[in-house]
DNA sequence: TATGCAAATGTTATAATGTTGCAAATTTTC
DNA sequence: GAAAATTTGCAACATTATAACATTTGCATA
């Protein structure tokens, strides 16, 4: 799966999730970071679609798994995914999503679409430039930083002129 | 209370409430919309501070005025004081802020201070305009942006060289 | 292969945040 | 002053997240 992959657009999502299981096993074992079957399943889970999960949501799929889990398991899972960056919390959903720039150390810009939920993650450096020079002017020191753009993706703006 | 108010300085910050209050009436005059007393209450209270202040806080502060108010009493000022533009919601924080950008519509940029918990809003041009490229660029058509820059003020980065 | 430590997980309970739905009161409009 | 629309009160509930502590597991090393 190349790291511009378009959620929008059809594709062969298996793929999609195979890969970033086999990204996340690798940047585990870089790390030295341990995918336990809990972890690597809530991944899987959150990977099912580019449509961000809610912690409960995981938490009721693995209640059909059989997995008697409580919500500190998915939450902990959730926080060991992000520290490694494997996935991202969407603030302004309370939800989380695959990264799709695994590896690389960064802060992605999202575009949440509103019509079918699906979420894309771009880096864009220059939208970075522009805030960090933002933060710079208000000598403002920058260690995390959230841009999330809901509107509308392609099709469903499409969908809407339709009705 | 100018636009650009930084709240990392002293300043005088009943003024500042005081010209929120003021700017609030004018705004919500202009829209024809009803600033009632519970609704000013609510602002008053967001704008004790520069920081930002949840839900559950504002109501404390109610009850203490023997306003035997329920959530929803405080969601619906908070819903309508967002609708006008008078405060902002920090989605990272689930929490609540004074607009100091009142009356232009517009999604501010949030430089958050981890250290002393003050908001400054910005409004950052060529941020804008550099999501705005990154957004037309996947052919998605952007709606409500939040952006939201956590780290240290200039003055928490001093006192953390002190430590 | 024992054993002991650190990491991970299980478990229970609870905290924090946000919403729904409906009835009563208030304000506006005619 | 009566009808309509807006706002508020209120009770219950839904969702999201964390605290605290017990238990188990993986793994290095004696």
């Amino acid at each position: 799966m190349a790291a511009s992959a378009i959620p929008y657009r059809p594709h062969n999502h298996d793929a999609c999730v195979a890969q970033a299981l086999a990204d996340a096993r690798a940047i585990c074992q870089r790390h030295n970071a341990r995918l336990t079957p809990t972890r690597e399943r809530v991944l899987e889970l959150i990977w099912q679609s580019h449509k961000p999960l809610g912690a409960y949501d995981v938490l009721a799929v693995l209640a059909e798994d059989g997995h008697n889990a409580a919500p500190p398991t998915v939450y902990r899972a959730l926080d060991f995914l992000q520290q490694h960056g494997l996935v991202h919390r969407i603030a302004s959903l309370n939800s989380f999503v695959g990264c799709t720039h695994a590896g690389k150390s960064h802060n992605g810009l999202f575009l949440i679409c509103r019509g079918c939920g699906n979420v894309l993650e771009l880096t864009a450096p220059a939208v970075a430039q522009a805030v960090s020079d933002a933060a710079q002017a208000q000598t403002f020191e920058p260690e995390d930083t959230v841009i999330e753009v809901a509107g509308l993706c392609p099709r469903c703006q499409a969908d809407h002129r339709d009705d």
